[in-house]
DNA sequence: AATGAATGAGAATTCATTCAT
DNA sequence: AATGAATGAATTCTCATTCAT
């Protein structure tokens, strides 16, 4: 009940969680996230107040880690072409994708599951306002430019996920897909 | 000679589902499901050996639903374009989308549960192997070309959702989204 | 409901029932006996009003079966000695029974059963009155002659009954147990 | 830390099952036998994890009660005649199973209840070895000291059961009964 | 009479959460 | 604060029995 205070203990709850959702589902126990987290079963308790708490955290957690991810200095940077910029934030996401695919997958099921609320979706939304933006102010296609800007960001979160599914069955291929993914994200914006 | 089992009941079970776990996940329970069917509780276990089964059924199903509406006899007329042909099926996805978001949001879920078995997701593919395979031959985009079939099949339902994700924020817009969506995709192809 | 008539298809639930229970215990589902018999379901309920109707009749059969089995004509027959007699009787449960395990295992289940009624165990006795009496006759002990007759049928069954239990798990050694067995019956009565 | 598992309450949890299961058999509820035993009806599977597990501790726990009841220093002493050693234990036996036929029921239900592993059941055996050997020692038969010691404490144990049982339908005549009873025993482990 | 689908009252667990230690 | 035993509501599934065919 009191607020804690391990921050370590925090994350060590959300990353078991994370490792038991990949594996079992939004439906995995509570118990099974402490032990793996090596706290008891009541202490996640007092970390987050009930398990949908938990499961909210996760989603924005992982959301915004998949955000620092994708969104560092190098947008700011003005130096590279819009093109090049939009890949460097492409190539961040799928190799982080890769390197992470519990993460990826549980996101996938937190994305859909009705146990995290509307509001957090926005919330988990918010952080990328700034990148959209940017894809947005890429876009001289006639036919996207007239779109909100999440558009174009939801455009390549789904691009890159459908990537990230087809390396995950045949990693040799990373690279491959990658690019092509890329490809047909830069062309999806449309011609100048 | 007794009551022979009844593919009227089997579908309502089947309906019945897809209304409750668009709402309370995968994690709905039977006994739910069972009473808005209209059977008994025990009755959902003659048609189904356990909930798993259940979920795997109206997986499969649902994804053949799907293409039997993205799938019509469209493809076979030569007279059309392949652009024309391919907006056809985009635009039955997504009105099939639209005015089935209960279907869509319960596919997506099992599409990401651990309950939903390799084997199921693989049968659900099976059934789009043609409009891949379609799909793919209308590319003359460098880039695309290389990419196995399903991978286009999988970026035009990757699309189709991101913009059926934003008409149901946004319905008045269903047009403009449809076709701006439709573009994107038809662009990420690549030029000719 | 109505009485029925194939007296083949009672025979063959008793029998399946046997089957069942030598497997499963009391608590085998009487679809699966109802299956073994090849009958449907409801069929059954036909034959035996209900589950313990079936026990019920199931152990009397059994009862009665061994009783048939040891009291022949041979008690009747004065030319033998009375060890001898004795011992015929005793052959012939341990022949039965190890002939028969699931019905000497299902006879000890419901003997034990609290789905058997008393009554039913009581009839279960009556056939054997005569056989007790008759061995009670044999006694010439100081000890066992002052005992009721049906202490000295049990003290056979007991015995009996070990002396299965162990040739079961040694088979080879029959003979051996069979005789062992018997001469411990026979001393157990006393010396004359 | 937290409040440790009490051994009291796994013990209550047997007791009650000891009761339950006299009543109404192997198949009485769980949540029965947790109400009967004061604790709520999840805490019974803290203590065992599930029926079956309890019903293999319980058997083992009750014939290790009798083992204890059975084999005190008793046999130790050498003062003593074999057959007032045998007959020692065989009275300590007789007034346990008087004075609780609920645990003798319920020990006859699980020993023949296919719930009860063999393993169990050959660990149940176990503690009787040294009473056997010592059984085995009086045994100057021709008849019986060619068996397995088993076999003679078998015997015991199945002249014993069947004197308990006129016993119990006769109280009154214990004395009567459990002194036919061992003789009938001594007698038939055959003249020295 | 025979069939087997339909029923719904259990039965054994499970699990988020609380609370004694 | 941390622990893990205790709780009991909820869940899936079973099964004797009924009943439409």
């Amino acid at each position: 009940m009191a607020r804690p205070r391990s921050e370590d203990k925090r994350n060590a709850i959300l990353n078991a969680a994370t490792q038991v959702i990949a594996v079992d589902g939004v439906s995995a126990p509570t118990a099974r996230i402490a032990k793996l987290a090596g706290v008891a079963e009541g202490t996640l308790f007092t970390y987050f107040n009930n398990k949908d708490e938990l499961l909210n955290e996760l989603y924005l957690q992982l959301k915004s880690e998949l955000r620092e991810v994708m969104v560092p200095d190098a947008l700011t940077a003005t130096t590279k072409s819009a093109k090049s910029a939009a890949q460097q934030a492409w190539t961040r996401y799928v190799s982080w994708g890769v390197a992470h695919p519990q993460k990826r997958k549980v996101l996938a099921q937190l994305g859909v599951s009705e146990r995290v609320t509307e509001q957090s979706k926005a919330a988990g939304m918010v952080g990328f306002t700034e990148l959209n933006a940017f894809l947005s102010r890429c876009v001289g296609s006639k036919v996207l430019r007239q779109q909100p800007a999440p558009f174009v960001g939801s455009l390549l979160g789904a691009i890159a996920e459908t990537t990230m599914d087809f390396i995950s069955r045949d990693p040799p291929r990373l690279e491959q897909y990658s690019r092509a993914g890329f490809e047909a994200f830069w062309n999806a914006l449309g011609p100048k």
